[in-house]
DNA sequence: CCTACCGATCGGTAGG
DNA sequence: CCTACCGATCGGTAGG
């Protein structure tokens, strides 16, 4: 059963496609009107401004992030497993919603001034949790005695790329790929 | 001994913190006039247009990737070891020039459309030709039995938040980093 | 949701 | 390298 979109929500997810595409900047207001099936003016019945349209899908992808670490946290995991789990929900919430994730990471720069200070906390708390993660499993001689930045950085970076280039028609399954990526990542940090 | 810089060079050389900064798109002529110490108008003597400081960036770039990556594959080396060279390329590239590779990572779907499709049939090559790397370590037994684009992609993408956080004065040093980078990354493809 | 329209800013040119 | 300026396009508003 799919719940029926606001018009807002569907001008913000015609916005994510437009935007992943060709960034946010580069887009105009006229341009996404077309996509939505309505002049440029008529999209203001609907948003507030451009901005807006960002900032809801930049603090929706983070909040969802932030929202979902607390559960691997506080599993009685050990920290490799609870590294899986991170691996995973990562995954997922890209395959989700790839267009809206792929928006957060590469244009909340265009936020407003405020709004950017937000985000960049926000994303330094997630940051933050997940070193200390690292941190404990390299404590506890699960995970090699590696750099923690270093480690940190090279593995959010090393599922970015999985949002500009998967899509459902792809000849491998969230599952293989899930699978693949933990073998590569895991053997990289377990001691 | 610094070789003199025309203005040209200079002009491209701040172009490239301000796009790094805030995007291609959401910058103005008239804002890296400024910075360069001119009026917009007068860049125009230097440069052609604004597309035209995008393009030599970008190919600048991707050609200095390409042209590295030969000296690699001609090498007698283990895959593995290739593998390695391979980290170290890129570490060094970045750290080489930081601003420039940021912005070639970043901002080429600004490109105008001739040219995206250029920089998209060179990088598709240079990725080629990672992937045969890849292949040739795991027909050798040398790797893991990934999938290809997966190990690819993974590799590729875990490099890519160095440009975004290294600068001299960080308290790792690219030898240091180098070495976590390829225990994580080794580790991960070895067999 | 549309027509009509605004002020601001954009990349870029002419002419010196 | 600057002054003066252009046409185009931008995000957004008024009024219906």
């Amino acid at each position: 059963m799919v719940k029926k979109q606001s018009k807002k929500e569907i001008i913000i997810q015609e916005a994510a496609i437009i935007f992943k595409q060709k960034g946010y900047a580069a887009t105009s207001m006229r341009e996404l009107a077309e996509k939505v099936g309505m002049e440029a003016a008529s999209l203001y019945n609907h948003i507030r401004s451009k901005d807006e349209i960002l900032e809801e899908i930049c603090f929706k992808v983070a909040n969802q992030y932030v929202s979902h670490i607390s559960s691997i946290e506080d599993t009685k995991e050990s920290n490799i497993q609870k590294l899986r789990d991170l691996i995973q929900l990562h995954v997922r919430m890209i395959i989700a919603d790839p267009n809206e994730v792929s928006v957060a990471n590469n244009d909340w720069k265009n936020l407003s001034e405020t709004k950017k200070e937000l985000y960049k906390t926000i994303r330094k708390g997630y940051e933050k949790r997940i070193a200390n993660l690292i941190k404990a499993g390299i404590e506890a001689g699960e995970f090699k005695d590696l750099n923690v930045s270093v480690a940190l950085f090279t593995l959010l970076s090393s599922l970015r790329w999985i949002e500009l280039w998967y899509k459902p028609g792809r000849d491998i399954s969230p599952e293989q790929l899930e699978n693949d990526l933990m073998t590569l990542l895991i053997n990289g940090f377990q001691k």
